[in-house]
DNA sequence: GCCATACTACTACATATGTAGAAGCCGTTC
DNA sequence: GAACGGCTTCTACATATGTAGTAGTATGGC
């Protein structure tokens, strides 16, 4: 499920609030998005027919909720991006992150302890 | 400089072997890439026009050299996608990274590894 | 009952992207 | 010197994306 950038907005609108109408996601856009209200519907019709929202009537209002996770919205972006731009491995990616800057070095702390205790699991949960 | 997917795959191309001639550049796509002699003309055209890469004329031959590296190229696609999908902050891209999967042990080790000999520099640099 | 609102569906349109054909120019080969 | 093959520039066109207007309809307030 590939997100275009605007859409990206209005599914996180969505996240934060579910379901909503269209109104409600006005509402939640961050403040520099200004988009016509029938902009924000167009979209949201888009991610209807691609099945990223579902919508609801409710009288004549319609009333969206997410039918993927932000989760799952993350992941896909983040394995397109691997593959167009990282040939598709971890590992040059891993190097890019850590060698090519980003992270603070606070970030690099959190990361490095994030992997470790991920990497050697002492009492493994379910 | 934000690249689209085609462009990408041009770009790598390029960056493979260059300077190049569009033919070279058509050689050198993926496997599975199947392109018309002038699509990749078009692309080159057009990523000369976005200044992502340069154009030489050896007679009448048109020789093609990247102005952006493939690591800037990186940079801005990476930070695109942290904008648009993670808040544009890392916590939620290492968090994501660690927690949601995607690391093989084996990669999270070497995450792991190389964050940490990043966290704590001896000889810190200025 | 009538009007102001708010909502909906439909249409529109510019720019971006993917993909390629057509036509013309030049050097190599008989 | 005519034909062939390769290169170039222009043009084309479908689909995707960003952004919004218009017109019709239902609803709450008075």
């Amino acid at each position: 499920m590939k997100l275009t950038e605007a859409e990206w907005q209005i599914m996180k609108a969505l996240w934060a609030k579910h379901p909503a109408t269209a109104r409600e996601v006005m509402d939640r856009l961050p403040a520099g998005v200004k988009w016509a209200y029938t902009t924000i519907k167009t979209m949201l019709t888009r991610l209807v027919e691609k099945q990223a929202v579902s919508e609801a009537k409710q009288g004549n209002i319609s009333v969206y909720d997410p039918l993927i996770s932000q989760r799952g919205a993350r992941l896909s972006a983040f394995r397109s991006l691997l593959e167009t731009a990282f040939d598709g491995a971890m590992g040059p990616l891993v190097h890019f992150l850590v060698e090519e800057e980003q992270l603070t070095p606070k970030q690099k702390q959190e990361l490095a302890r994030l992997a470790q205790s991920q990497a050697q699991p002492k009492g493994e949960r379910p």
